[in-house]
DNA sequence: TGAATTATTGTATTTTTTACAATATACTTG
DNA sequence: CAAGTATATTGTAAAAAATACAATAATTCA
């Protein structure tokens, strides 16, 4: 490799997860509390440098997330790439960012080995952040407003089976408004891909809600005859 | 740094544009044929390494684009990042790829040093691409769809004043399917951020069409405003 | 002057969106 | 077990937007 290429290969590159959760609280993101330089006791977004021995962008977000959550099964998905000059105080880092859904009541959240704990943030109360964090945060949370209102990924945000007033909230929470019941339940239902479980809500002290879930293969039927989801 | 750190800096970084431009033969892209190692002598989208001591993505991909159409302000915004571990037969290079809209007619295009030809190719005839270019083609070609339908940013290829049937024309032509040439006027009149010049084709043997150009000080109104662009 | 070619415009129908409030069902308490 | 509490569920009328559809207008050229 001649000395001119050889200049080139000085980079590291990382992936930086913004994790998305909903709870009654409303929209959470899952921060952790750094255990190592730099930035140590920081809390930031969870990320790690790639092996470039061994992963891709795409596999290294899932590694973080997997280390982070347990989980296997989680809706991921690349937002952009940072690369500001001084973002890193070690040299030369990219940082590929994702951002991921998850139904925060399947399982917990357990701090990993480089990280000292793992605690969820609602999204309007985030401590200020290292790197340029803040600013992939805050470009994550306008792709997810987006993206919200053009595909069905909201239920990956909600349990397996959910009442259409958690559905309302889920949207109000992301979208920062809100809507009136009889016209969101209209629309979502005339959406015709979420389909009533025939379960009720029990124990709870007021006229329990039916219970629906979402029905991928209707998605999936409607998409490819060209429809244009929309909220 | 230690040895566990100095593995991951031993990575590359490049870009890579999608650069679209828009004549009477429909939409086409920018491609390069390239006349240096790895893959001389082949057909590819123009991209070059990222200097690490003073570029970053961004800058990095505007260099590109102004070293080949001398352009200084052009549209152009990240795709996305892609990363595969055998995609450049160099060693790891990631690459961030860019998508460009510009306006074929206010310039040349100029082979630059790196690139022996530069040329345009309508999109359904490109040769096949080197590196992972035809994935990246492929989705810069769904994003434009996607964006053309969400923001007015169709104007950045068309000439300053252009004509009603021109702009339908470009729709037609990147979303694939055609409009009714009262509906698409009704519709586009009423977003109401294009404005009638006074002047009219001259020279064309037939009824000469009225032109218009792009308002983008309307727009921002409008969208300041909560207007949703959509189309 | 008329032939050729593209530009421009309106209306009726259907579909979608919006605004708005009363009744139903379960649990809890006295 | 009756009344109270809390949330769930449902319909309709009006307004706005999308759609389907074809005749007339303005210029150049022969």
């Amino acid at each position: 490799m001649d000395i001119n290429l050889q200049a080139h290969f000085q980079a590291a590159v990382s992936v930086d997860n913004v994790i998305f959760g909903f709870d009654t609280n409303g929209l959470n993101v899952l921060l952790i509390y750094r255990g190592a330089e730099p930035f140590r006791d920081h809390w930031a977004l969870p990320g790690d440098l790639i092996d470039l021995k061994t992963d891709t962008p795409d596999s290294a977000a899932v590694k973080v997330l997997r280390n982070l959550t347990g989980l296997e099964e989680i809706y991921i998905d690349q937002i952009r790439t940072f690369g500001r000059l001084d973002r890193h105080p070690y040299g030369r880092v990219f940082t590929v960012a994702y951002f991921a859904l998850i139904k925060t009541q399947d399982y917990s959240v357990e701090a990993s080995s480089w990280a000292e704990q793992a605690e969820w943030f609602p999204i309007n109360e985030l401590p200020d952040l290292p790197f340029d964090h803040n600013e992939i945060f805050n470009y994550a949370k306008e792709l997810l407003k987006m993206k919200i209102r053009k595909q069905p990924i909201g239920f990956e945000l909600l349990p397996k089976n959910f009442t259409l007033t958690e559905l309302q909230r889920l949207y109000e929470a992301i979208l920062e408004k809100e809507f009136d019941v009889r016209n969101f339940r209209k629309k979502i239902l005339s959406m015709d891909f979420i389909s009533d479980t025939g379960l009720k809500q029990n124990s709870v002290m007021h006229r329990p809600a039916k219970l629906y879930k979402y029905n991928a293969r209707k998605y999936t039927k409607l998409m490819t005859g060209g429809y244009d989801f929309d909220l």
